[in-house]
DNA sequence: CGACAGTTTGAACAATCTCAAGCCGCGTGG
DNA sequence: CCACGCGGCTTGAGATTGTTCAAACTGTCG
């Protein structure tokens, strides 16, 4: 279980909303997290559930997404090293979270996070900020379901999850797709088959090259770019 | 300019993030306010612009949108009273906001109102509240936009409409559209085109009735209902 | 009363989806 | 060590939804 010496050697920290705390201050937050590890295909987070925790994810990456009755899914986001999942509502969940891969969180019972919460304003600070970040981010992904063409979706999402590599101090150019084609499509609005027709595309315009499954090089990022904003 | 006593007075607070304020705090916020008068059309937000200001609406209504750079546009969401407009980014201002109606709003420094929101943590609580509501709301309509068919999108958006009319203490039933159909097919993801259509084919089904091109009548709101969820 | 902006309607078109095969890589078991 | 089988990915052809382009309508405001 955690203590605050697990805290002092986390990882995850510089990128988590714990970052700004002091050691006092780190002590105690701590002392209401439990540390848990799951297995990749884990769905830890049911939308519609009574929002009973909030989670900080320490190693590994996640999904979160929406369900339609008839089973029509929208990917909301991928959470990586660092992401706090659970501000959104005070009612129940609004989303769905599924381990993608090996997951390690930190999970905090919503209550007395809250309480926390007004104890140590640093960390409210800090949620505050990352939430409207998450804010922006799902605005640019509302400009790109409604507006952008399919080509145009897949070259931001690429580009994308280079400029987050880069964030956690991972390289930019040969980009890691942790996730699915059909996850990948379910994010951008698209089918699987659209996605590996526009993979193949780029590839064939010497955009992309791309290695196995999971791996894409971005050469020629520039152009890339400028297909994002509609070239 | 404004006062506590035009705070005292406000017909917008009760909606607002200063709701939950006492007497001092709302003095203390006030302090740093200048009230804004704007006619309809006026844009008072440019994407992109360093983001010097934060805004609280106090009466009128407005849209808030992001562009590419060919001139499509999606429109991110419609502000009503009491809303509350610029938390999001730290850097430039990532949506461009425009008055539908004249416009009244108490404006704020950002640096002031940052410097103001670690002394009032009644404050911080209220924005960091709103900020994750509007989260929710953000991936809601990224559902909409990814992955709901035409017909759905337009039931989804005359619900919510008369929900939100509802919380503003306005009646459900007949819900008035303040917006062209271009800012509607814009906010969802479709052409002008389209939205009228399907608002002819709605009423040729009898389940609403339009009067006029701005108000509509949600005869068979239970039909709608199960519309939006894809039915 | 007339003009104009916004809305509605119509017909042809295009992007993406759907349905259907085939392919590839990988783990398993012989 | 290699053949097999399975899941995920890719490719293809045809269907569909929504778009585009164009014209007619409406009602609002001088």
């Amino acid at each position: 279980m955690p203590t605050a010496e697990a805290c002092a050697v986390c990882e995850a920290r510089p990128f988590s909303i714990c970052a700004p705390l002091s050691t006092a201050e780190l002590a105690e937050l701590d002392r209401f997290s439990t540390t848990l590890h799951l297995p990749a295909g884990a769905t830890f987070v049911h939308e519609g559930d009574p929002a009973d925790h909030c989670f900080n994810i320490t190693a590994g990456s996640a999904k979160i997404y929406k369900l339609l009755p008839d089973g029509r899914r929208q990917v909301i986001g991928f959470l990586f090293t660092g992401d706090f999942l659970g501000t959104a509502t005070r009612g129940p969940y609004g989303i769905s979270a599924e381990a993608m891969t090996p997951l390690s969180l930190c999970r905090f019972e919503r209550t007395s996070f809250r309480a926390v919460l007004s104890r140590l304003p640093a960390l409210e600070h800090a949620l505050l900020d990352r939430t409207a970040d998450e804010l922006e981010a799902a605005r640019e992904q509302m400009l790109l379901l409604g507006r952008k063409a399919a080509r145009e979706r897949v070259a931001s999402f690429l580009l994308s999850l280079s400029r987050r590599a880069v964030r956690l101090g991972r390289v930019a150019d040969p980009v890691q797709l942790p996730m699915g084609r059909t996850d990948i499509a379910d994010y951008l609005g698209l089918t699987t088959e659209t996605v590996s027709r526009v993979l193949t595309q780029l590839r064939t315009e010497g955009m992309i090259r791309l290695n196995g499954t999971s791996e894409v090089h971005l050469t020629r990022r520039a152009a890339l770019e400028s297909l994002c904003e509609g070239a």
